[in-house]
DNA sequence: TAAAATAATTAAAACGTTTAACTATTTTAA
DNA sequence: TTAAAATAGTTAAACGTTTTAATTATTTTA
């Protein structure tokens, strides 16, 4: 019934090995051959099978994509979009992806996804923040591992970061070519390394236009960066800091639930106050006044990862590890204003 | 390197074929036989080569699950909760999920996802509604398929839907309870089995009340079931027809798209107009003031889904075709309220 | 106690690739 | 002119399973 590499080869009036060498590019084989057979594999809409490549060559064809359940489900499609960003990558070459969840509170006990246990992947890549539990878990199994928008505190990884950096430094630097001076900074979750970083990009903004920096102006004792905390956060600061102008918060989610706050109690954005957020979810959320925010190109993200997995599997020498810096961007809208006195 | 049946099979004292009909639950295995080669299994910790399995058995273990790329980034969760479900089945099982999105525009030359070409897939899930182009292409691949909340106008499938025309009956009806007579429908996309449905419902509770049916209270000609759809619907309904109660959306979206054009136009919810939607996205999305709606158990479909595929698959007859429907139920909030005159 | 029936186990072929080692032919160099 | 080198292609083994048919061991029957 399906069309084998001897279906090829007979077509062709060649051997098997001949088809085989042709479709991995060997230079051994002449152009004559070669297209002779080429046109025998398209003629017959020949296709390898996977699981006889597999068997021989001891490779799946499989590339694991982790994350955590609560990211994946996340409302604004942001884990969503770079898991897509694989799945380009995989469309131009051999390589399947697997989707897989664990739960953000992973425990001792709770099995490693299936691919995993199975040994049914190449290469894994981790998005965002995964429990450190699962990780000493994952290590015993000698998979590459690339990471992406995380990557654990100690030990040399394989990642795939946004520049947060320079992220948080614009972002501030926006603020402070507005005019204001008493900017806030609101994060969640002060471990993960990207919200460290969006924090010395503010303090760098700060630094390099002699602004002092203010530490009761940085909350970051919320446990993670969500829509609700970001509301908390700015109940704290506006109740008791009444001379800020400005909020750079860590994230949208943060930022929206920053306006909640504002809106339900009487503060004009962006007159009485200027808010910067980080992510861009606006094309995918519409949000009212529109936010001035850092683009990440999520899908960038996903494209990156994958393609420096495929690089990893491809030399198997496994070569220094790598990281990468996706570039981001600053989009002005409606929630940031030059300061009034 | 890797552990093999061999292995298994020589700890066991017993030949491979014994190990593999181990494997299988064969009854011909003596117990004492049995458990000497399960406790090999666990010791050695084996696990089958999928390759090796599937270039005999012809299977490649996998399951695809396509869906559109707009679908797939919804802000709402409510697709990527089904394919969460079909992963959730396959932890259990012995089956992989690929993902794969399509465009909502595919054309005639647009690729296939290349495990349809290649054939590496055993069976093929699809949710939501995908282009016409993209099914009958398909066809042409004779792979088991299963619906998830859409079918194809014509023709016998496997299918998962939710129970479209109780969740519209049940939404309707609470609205005639608490007294509205004047109560509009907003569908987008009338050529969807799912829209169809709820429209049903919807006229067979205003029958079940004797209260006529109203065709310029039923717009059903917006595209696509969108926030901003729901804007212009209610936009279109509410200038002309300002003795309207109650309004049935027929999905969160585009409830959130009436509710926006309310407030910008000083309508108050629940007090001037009461409001129903469907989905329930609200545990996803905080709506002010909450939503009355329908709840649909989403990661439930992608269990059905998935479990109606594995079931297919082993009983190698493809037997009827089967339609599960999944119920819904009414949640109800604060969007809705008593007809006050 | 031998034959027949049944139960338990195994041998071996097959699945569709890859690739190292080999052969045959042509080209190059001395 | 010939040996060596380069080029082009082939042979055959190997990968780790499943499964049918054959074989062996055990139990039942007459």
């Amino acid at each position: 019934m399906q069309v084998t590499i001897k279906d090829v080869a007979k077509k062709a009036g060649v051997s098997i090995a001949t088809v085989s060498l042709v479709l991995h590019n060997n230079k051994r084989i002449s152009n004559v051959t070669r297209n002779k057979v080429l046109k025998a594999i398209k003629e017959l809409n020949y296709h390898p099978s996977r699981s006889a490549k597999g068997l021989v060559t001891k490779t799946t064809g499989n590339i694991g994509f982790v994350l955590t359940e609560d990211h994946f489900l996340r409302t604004e499609p942001f884990y969503t979009k770079i898991f897509l960003g694989t799945e380009f990558v995989t469309r131009g070459n051999d390589y399947y992806v697997l989707l897989a969840t664990i739960k953000r509170d992973f425990e001792e006990h709770d099995p490693l996804p299936r691919f995993i246990l199975e040994k049914n992947v190449d290469g894994i890549i981790i998005a965002g923040k995964v429990p450190s539990l699962f990780l000493s878990q994952l290590s015993k199994y000698k998979i590459p591992l690339v990471f992406v928008d995380f990557y654990p505190p100690q030990g040399n990884y394989n990642v795939v970061l946004i520049d947060n950096i320079k992220g948080g430094y614009l972002a501030t630097k926006h603020l402070i070519e507005l005019g204001h001076k008493n900017i806030a900074f609101v994060g969640g979750d002060i471990t993960h390394p990207s919200i460290t970083d969006r924090l010395i990009g503010y303090k760098q903004a700060l630094e390099s236009s002699n602004i002092p920096i203010n530490q009761n102006f940085i909350i970051t004792d919320e446990d993670y960066p969500a829509r609700s905390n970001g509301y908390n956060a700015a109940r704290k600061l506006l109740t008791n800091h009444k001379n800020i102008t400005a909020i750079f918060a860590c994230n949208d989610a943060m930022a929206l639930g920053i306006m909640q706050y504002c809106s339900e109690n009487d503060i004009k954005i962006p007159d009485d106050i200027s808010i910067v957020g980080f992510d861009d979810v606006e094309s995918d959320i519409s949000i009212t006044p529109q936010l001035t925010t850092i683009r990440v190109p999520k899908t960038e993200l996903g494209i990156e990862a994958m393609n420096l997995m495929v690089n990893l599997l491809k030399e198997k020498e496994n070569l220094q590890t790598k990281k990468i810096l996706v570039p981001v961007e600053l989009i002005v809208r409606n929630s940031t204003k030059k300061i009034t006195y």
